[in-house]
DNA sequence: CATAATTTTTAGATATATCTAAAAATTATG
DNA sequence: CATAATTTTTAGATATATCTAAAAATTATG
């Protein structure tokens, strides 16, 4: 009993790490992507919708475990292993949402809070046979990128909805707003990833689209849904 | 923050519960499924691998949230809410095995760990849908039944193979001993789930059962063997 | 049935992850 | 640059799940 429990603990130091530490993990590494750079106390409670005093605390460990580089005051960032670790969990997550959405159906509105627990499951070999069975794919239900299993991933050249002008083409590739409220939304008036989208006009007024999709259909979209919405222009 | 934390530990009370308490759940099940009746606190711990003061512990505060009925000293049993709830692990463990084995094509020996993880995901939706996608199989890759959405599930007419007279012929239908090394030496002697046995001979010396397979190949196997097999007759 | 053996419980710790309230440190602003 | 605002940290709690050591209760045995 004191063996193992002693190897559980060696195991947990060096690679291993509980579903707390892997959600620290996973926040962070959203926060560097978004803001680019250190990532601060503060944003990274907001983002995991705890106190500050226990981020405080808790990226003391994780700067012990060398999961993160962090100097006091200063902000922090991910280690070599820190950032391996998180695209690990993140792969995890998005080949989940694909078997969720192509084997099982549901909707890609669905999937998000079902993938949040699947991805804390530890195993390299089911995660990978999960790949294969699911083709390899590289790209999750709403677009975004699939690491494989050297955690290399595409930087798609997606822009925003909201950068093109009237006339151009574009195809629908991604979305920034992740929200069940706005997926849902993107349901109900016809719009899915793939799609191919034609920019009929702009209202000067309110920045609002007129999009043709390739039904022939004609809808009209608000700035707060193009700004939405990545698109790959010159299809 | 309030608000949400209390809704939690409210939910928490009434219908959802940590890992620790579905594996105490589970661990109780299969106990009370040996002896047929009340379960004592020395074999839980066993078969947790915990000390016994925790599980003291532990079964107060079950029995407060009447998971379990407990008499001190007196040992303890599900209650009709803690059955149910057990036997939803046991149905999500036994349709995850399914899929890693006809899925995910891995071994019927190397299943058991991962499915462990992936039986604590909480999602009946997913479940459900998964009992679908595997086309609703009635027993898991070891032969053990699967229950229904309802929790109902079949009894096994099985019998052990050592009951079995010389010249007896039967399915292979399940086994008892799941441990990994016995399910690897099935493997490795051509016995599979399914398979047709009959039985050459017996050896008075040592009860080791000579077998004839399907595929007309002979092998010898020890009384351990014949005890951890079972099997349908009359086929 | 008295004593020994076994089982269960109590009492007091520990580790993890969280909280609140207040203090300290840092950054922004007139 | 002094003060205000913001951010971070400290200090002291709490809940969960575990431990060890010892006491208490129960069961088995001569």
């Amino acid at each position: 009993m004191f063996c193992l429990s002693y190897l559980v603990s060696c195991l947990k130091r060096n690679s291993m790490h509980s579903f707390t530490e892997e959600n620290y993990l996973k926040a962070i590494y959203k926060l560097e992507e978004k803001t680019g750079g250190r990532v601060n106390n503060t944003d990274l409670a907001k983002a995991l919708a705890i106190h500050s005093a226990t981020v405080t605390d808790m990226l003391k460990k994780m700067s012990e475990r060398k999961w993160i580089l962090y100097e006091k005051s200063k902000g922090f960032k991910l280690t070599g292993k820190g950032r391996k670790s998180a695209v690990g969990i993140i792969r995890r997550h998005r080949l989940w949402e694909v078997f969720l959405v192509s084997k099982l159906e549901f909707g890609w509105d669905e999937v998000h809070e079902i993938a949040e627990q699947l991805e804390h499951v530890q195993s390299e070999d089911l995660i990978n046979r999960l790949d294969s069975f699911l083709g390899y794919p590289k790209a999750d239900p709403h677009g975004d990128p699939i690491p494989d299993e050297n955690g290399e991933f595409m930087k798609s050249e997606a822009v925003l909805l909201s950068k093109l002008k009237a006339g151009s083409k574009a195809r629908f590739a991604g979305i920034t707003d992740h929200s069940t409220a706005f997926l849902s939304y993107l349901d109900k008036i016809g719009l899915a990833l793939g799609d191919t989208i034609k920019i009929g006009s702009i209202e000067e007024f309110d920045q609002s689209y007129i999009l043709q999709l390739k039904s022939k259909k004609e809808i009209i979209v608000s700035s707060r849904v193009t700004n939405g919405i990545l698109v790959v222009i010159n299809y």
